[in-house]
DNA sequence: GACCAGATGTACT
DNA sequence: GTACATCTGGTCT
């Protein structure tokens, strides 16, 4: 899963356009798999390739925010246009981080679950405590912490390079890497918990065997 | 691996 | 006012 690129040039890969993100939610959470997401805040530059990702599929989705048509200030943000970043915070102390998905008024999103270091490591892993490796980013919680993202970054354009943007450098992950299977921490959603939403690189399989 | 406390915003009564 | 949350880190087994 290393880059590629060289860092610098990793700054200069082209945000995804709004047309990647307002195609079938499913279809966006898997193929970010593999993306690079990069936060900007002042002169530092930080980035995760994403590794997981689960999908939200609104109002017919009982583990969605805006499952039933919900609509809150907190939530707005998933029921504008994709390509959008949704953040919300919870258990009193976590954030969570989503790619807003589709068009205006279907508020379906990504949610990011994880993610290995591409440049900025040790910016990261200090925000995170001194923790490294696969431990830098392993949940979404933690993710939103190496990249210190907040409540404050809710409705950021994904498709510019304002604060917080995806990237395509030319990775790609392979469908043989990949697992799916039911989402993580959704249990009260009833048969919507056992959807398959959500997409994870298998780094064990992402290795290639020794010769 | 299982268990559980932590700390507060958010939704809803 | 109350219940609960798209989780994490520490502890114990």
């Amino acid at each position: 899963m290393e880059s590629p690129l060289p860092e610098t040039t990793l700054l200069r890969l082209a945000p995804l356009p709004r047309r990647f993100y307002q195609r079938e939610t499913q279809r966006v959470a898997r193929d970010l798999l593999g993306k690079v997401l990069l936060r900007r805040s002042g002169d530092e530059i930080v980035a995760l390739r994403l590794i997981e990702a689960e999908a939200y599929l609104g109002v017919g989705d009982a583990a969605a925010h805006t499952f039933g048509g919900r609509r809150t200030p907190r939530n707005a943000t998933m029921w504008g246009d994709g390509g959008h970043l949704y953040v919300y915070f919870t258990y009193g102390m976590h954030h969570c981080c989503n790619a807003v998905t589709r068009t205006p008024e279907v508020p379906e999103a990504v949610l990011l679950r994880g993610g290995v270091a591409v440049a900025g490591r040790a910016a990261m892993a200090a925000r995170r405590g001194g923790r490294d490796g696969l431990e830098l980013a392993d949940g979404p919680a933690k993710l939103c912490q190496a990249l210190a993202i907040d409540r404050t970054d809710d409705g950021t354009d994904l498709t510019d390079r304002g604060g917080v943007w995806i990237a395509d450098d030319g990775f790609s992950v392979p469908d043989e890497w990949i697992v799916t299977g039911p989402r993580i921490g959704v249990g009260y959603a009833g048969e919507a918990a056992q959807w398959p939403l959500r997409w994870r690189v298998d780094l064990a399989r992402s290795v290639p065997p020794a010769r």
